[in-house]
Parts: C-alpha cells; structure tokens; sequence
DNA sequence: TATTGACCTAAAGTTAGGTTTAGGGTTTAT
DNA sequence: ATAAACCCTAAACCTAACTTTAGGTCAATA
C-alpha cells in the first residue's frame, strides 16, 4: 500500500508543499516514486509521523534530519540515537516546566483584570494593590520579581 | 531610580540590540531619555518583564504590542486585557498538553532504543515488537496512530 | 591627551521554515 | 477531446525576530 502526496497531506494536515520541501531538505529520504511521482511507503508515514511529534516539541528541522540520518546508517547509530531522545525529553520536561511558570504570571493578570473589571478602573489595584491582592499571588508576585 | 540599556540587558538575559528593536517596534513606549541615552523606570522593568512573560508563551511580538497599547488606552480597554489574558491562558493549557502528549513519544522511543541497545540492533525489535512492547507502550502506540 | 567603554541611529543582513509562482506533465470524467 | 484534478520542479518570495555593521556622541580614566 502506498500513498500520494495529497493523501498524507490529508491525513497529517500538513500542506503538499511543506511535505515537498521537507523531502528537499533530506528528511524523507529514499521516497519511491513512479513516473516521477511520489509514492509514500507506511515506512515513510512513521516517518512523517515521528517528524510531526518531533515538530511539536520545537525541535529544529536540521536536528530531526540529524536523527533521520541516523536511522538510514543503521545499527552503529543506536546509542547515538538513544542519547538524542534522552536529551529531546530533558527539553520537552524542560519547556513544559517554563510554560507552567509563565501560565502563574497569566492567571494572575486574569485575577487582576477580574478585579479591575469589577472596580472599574485599575487605579484602585495599583495604589492599594496589597489590600486586594490575595495571599498566594502575592507569594506569586514577588517569587517573579525576586530572581 | 532609572537603569540603562546595559543595566536592563543584563538583569534580563536580553541582548542590547534585542532591547533597542523592542522599543523601535513600539512594545516599550515612553521610555525617558536623557542626552538621548534611554533611562528605564521601575514601569519599564515591569513592561519588559511582562513582555518576557509573553515571549515564554510564544506570544508574538504584534500581540503583546497589541497588549501594550491597551495598557496605554487606559480603563477603556480592561475588558479587552482581560480577554486577552484569558485567551492566552487557554492557548497555553494547550501548548502544554501538546508538550505532554509528544512526551509520551519520546518516552517510548527511550524505551525502543535502551531495548535495542541491550539487544545490539533494531532488527528484533522490528521484526517482533508485539513481543518486546511493554503494554501500555502498545496501547500509546496505537492511539498514536489511529486519529 | 588619548583611549576605553557605554551609549546612540539607520540600514543592511541573517535564519528558519515555509509559501507562491510559473511552467509543465498525466489521468480521468463528460 | 477538452477540462478538471491530480502530480512535478526550480526559483523567487515572505515573515518574524533578531543581529550586524558603519558611523558617531560623550564621560571617565591612564
């Protein structure tokens, strides 16, 4: 079974031109083709697919190259390639751990709007910010501005 | 108490260059200067300290212009800032889940190479996964691939 | 007094990750 | 047999977010 270029665009929601540059750039090597035209293997799915989930962690198209070209070496590659996920998940823990942090600082500003919504004005909150400010934002607040 | 561009760049990990192209672009308005030397205030501080904020959650740097603005406005525009402050709280809930869900390939790809490490190659593994794959590592794996 | 170190601007250059354009080749329904 | 719906390439173009370069001001130090 293969499949077009259409097909996989489809099924991947990423567009045939993204698809044909990603295979310029030497991340889907050794894709069949016939009379010119492209024939996606289910290996060149997985590959796409493992493409897609490392897209997703910020990982930088040459990086997913690097890994690519790991696999087509073979066997000799296996702990280098162990390493590169080690590492891509000490990122990802990493990115998600920063996300976290920064939601605190959104779900502050969304309690302060609150407030100023219900003042009116966001003068009160400003002069008198410790009187209205509950307990844990201010931790929160001042854990920010301390580093 | 004002700090200069080099104070700033330090305090924040920013380059100096970084912070002029901010304040060309408009996300630092009103900076005081003196002899044309720019002088930050405490608001500058807080005003960069939330553009960082914004830039930890992928914001761009048209949108939290737009949020700057507001800010300007005045009280007009607290309903506007509290929509954004929430919309941006959804996105990044989302972009956490996304992270976590590509974690959990990674993680099975740390699994499928320490595996294939022990046992020298990937033929095995390949050739007979359903052997090798833990359960919940073949449960995440077919999940993966059905949408 | 000369040089070092911080600051300044305007404008050009860079990089990643695509997208668009122009021109052209098959296959398939009408 | 012709138009619609696919596929192809090469090359130009685009955007965001910086960075670099070139040329200049000013204050303090050796």
């Amino acid at each position: 079974m293969t499949y077009t270029i259409g097909e996989i665009s489809k099924r991947f929601n990423i567009s045939i031109s993204t698809i044909r540059y990603y295979d310029k750039e030497g991340l889907l090597p050794d894709i069949k083709r016939e009379n010119g035209i492209r024939k996606f293997s289910e290996q060149d799915v997985e590959t796409i697919f493992i493409i897609e989930c490392l897209k997703k962690t910020n990982v930088e198209l040459k990086d997913i190259k690097r890994f690519i070209m790991m696999v087509k070496q073979g066997d000799s590659t296996i702990d280098e390639r162990l390493n590169f996920f080690k590492e891509q998940k000490e990122k990802t823990l990493n990115q998600i751990k920063v996300l976290k942090k920064a939601l605190q600082m959104l779900e502050y500003k969304e309690w302060y709007y609150t407030k100023a919504k219900e003042l009116g004005s966001t003068i009160e909150l400003e002069n008198n910010i410790d009187s209205y400010r509950p307990k844990e934002i201010k931790e929160l607040y001042e854990l920010a501005h301390k580093q």
